[in-house]
RNA sequence: AGAAAGGUGGCCGAGUGGUCGAAGGCGCACGCUUGGAAAGCGUGUAUACGGCAACGUAUCGAGGGUUCGAAUCCCUUCCUUUCUGCCA
């Protein structure tokens, strides 16, 4: 969520931002999120003035009943009843207001970086990096979907049976390669330094707001009614929300998290080649790292979080590209947002399998997250996350990639997790 | 799931209708003291919103109510602890 402040005193530069995401309704709802909080200020001063009268009076009417004036104090009762009534009044129309730009901020996406272009989709996206050699698999080369039929490795009817589409069961080899490519994430992220957590993986709506879910992705998250909780959708709702509320100390930077939970999305609306095989999912594992961080270093913690996404991406050798999304395509809480993608060989497509972004404060205001700064006043810190990694799509990617004649092979780094270097 | 007790500042803890944003202690910061340190002494030390500021307002788990006035009384709700029940 964007700081009021903020757009009152930037407005310039919070439209010139919006424009970059292609965001229609950017200027009126900046303009009414003015209005509002003219009003809203404005209802404070006079709702303030009227307590203070009426605080005032209540004293006096105390000292009165105790020095025995009971009819002075009964006049002044007369008084403090209108007031009352007044001020009643106006803290209702204060919390209208309130409520009112509160649904405003909520609507306003976070305003791009400069490094972000202006674009619509996908299409606008910038290629940044590249790396990886692209393996000749040959005329017999065949999709992850068939490969994981072939070796009896993921069976998607079984979990259709079990729940629906999209509700993969892995046997076998693919279920200790799933565990072995958690295990191998996990010890990468703590070796750089990322402290492992395990946590919920149903949270309440206030994290779900918090790290702004709600009220943007209503809908494509699964909710219990029964206890009004959400299942994730990613690792970086309970664990950020772990600070959530928190005045950290500026010698606590930089915090670093990092956990595996399984991820679950409705993913209303998707349909065709994109949700073949283990391309989209209703339920995902993946292990995610966050960090909460100082202003003045959030950009350079992105940085090094993209630096260390590459290097495991390197170990398995797979083949990569780095985009920089473009102002329509980063999602509504970042500000800047890397995407990894995998290329899928036998597919002949690329498939996102990591995003890493910095929210700067978007998500601290929500999260009323901040840290005390050297002039000892409280600041809102930077939140960032990325994926490190996001498994079904590695999954694909290393089958369908290190696929040969006589069977899958396992990348080396992974062999010892796996304690087999093939699945034939 | 049932019963009981309880939720107060960074922490502990007092406070049952006005003088309470809240005693006292711990912690922390600064100063004095000291050759230096500890101890001791003194001063300060919540957050948010509004205001150029003086300052005002709100906040004692949350929401509502009674009252001129609520941390304190009433209702609802959430959470914690203990006991009982159930259960991996």
């Amino acid at each position: 969520m964007l700081q009021v402040q903020f757009i009152r005193e930037h407005k310039e530069t919070v439209l010139n931002g919006l424009a970059k995401r292609n965001f229609a309704e950017a200027k009126s709802i900046v303009e009414q999120v003015l209005i509002a909080d003219e009003n809203r200020r404005a209802t404070q001063v006079t709702l303030d003035d009227t307590l203070a009268e009426s605080n005032k009076l209540s004293k006096e009417i105390g000292s009165f009943f105790k020095s025995g004036q009971v009819q002075k104090a009964n006049i002044l009762k007369e008084k403090t009843s209108q007031l009352k009534e007044q001020s009643k009044e106006l803290s209702e129309k204060l919390n209208a207001f309130t409520n009112a730009l509160q649904d405003l901020l909520y609507q306003l996406p976070n305003i791009p970086h400069t490094s972000v272009k202006a674009g619509n989709s996908e299409e606008d996206n910038e290629i940044i990096f590249n790396e990886g050699t692209i393996p000749n698999l040959g005329e017999n080369a065949l999709p992850h979907w068939e490969l994981a039929k072939k070796y009896d490795i993921i069976d998607f009817e079984l979990g259709t049976k079990i729940t629906g589409a999209g509700f993969p069961v892995y046997k076998g080899k693919g279920a200790r390669l799933q565990r072995a490519l958690i295990n191998y994430f996990l010890d990468k992220n703590i070796a750089a330094g990322y402290k492992e957590y395990q946590v919920p993986h149903l949270v309440n709506t206030a994290s779900a707001i918090a790290t702004g879910q709600l009220p943007d992705k209503d809908g494509q998250m699964y909710h219990s009614n029964e206890d009004d909780l959400y299942l994730i959708p990613t690792a970086e709702v309970p664990i950020t929300n772990m600070f959530r509320g928190n005045l950290v100390q500026e010698t606590d930077f930089p915090i670093c998290c990092t956990g595996y939970t399984p991820c679950f999305r409705r993913e209303a609306g998707s349909y065709g080649a994109h949700v073949r095989g283990l391309n989209r999912l209703h339920q995902f594992d993946k292990v995610e790292i966050v960090r909460i961080e100082h202003p003045e270093n959030s950009y350079n913690a992105l940085d090094g979080m993209v630096e260390h996404i590459k290097t495991i991406l390197r170990e398995l050798k797979l083949p990569y590209r780095i985009l920089r999304l473009c102002g329509g395509d980063t999602g509504f809480t970042a500000a800047l947002t890397f995407d990894f993608e995998l290329f899928s060989t036998a597919q002949d497509r690329w498939l996102e399998i990591s995003s890493a972004s910095n929210f700067e404060t978007f998500q601290a205001n929500r999260l009323k997250l901040r840290f005390k700064n050297k002039e000892g006043k409280s600041e809102f810190a930077h939140t960032l996350n990325g994926s490190s990694l996001a498994l079904p799509r590695v999954l694909a990617g290393i089958l369908e990639n290190y696929q040969t004649e006589n069977g899958i092979k396992i990348p080396e780094v992974l062999v010892p997790y796996c304690g087999f270097s093939m699945i034939e």
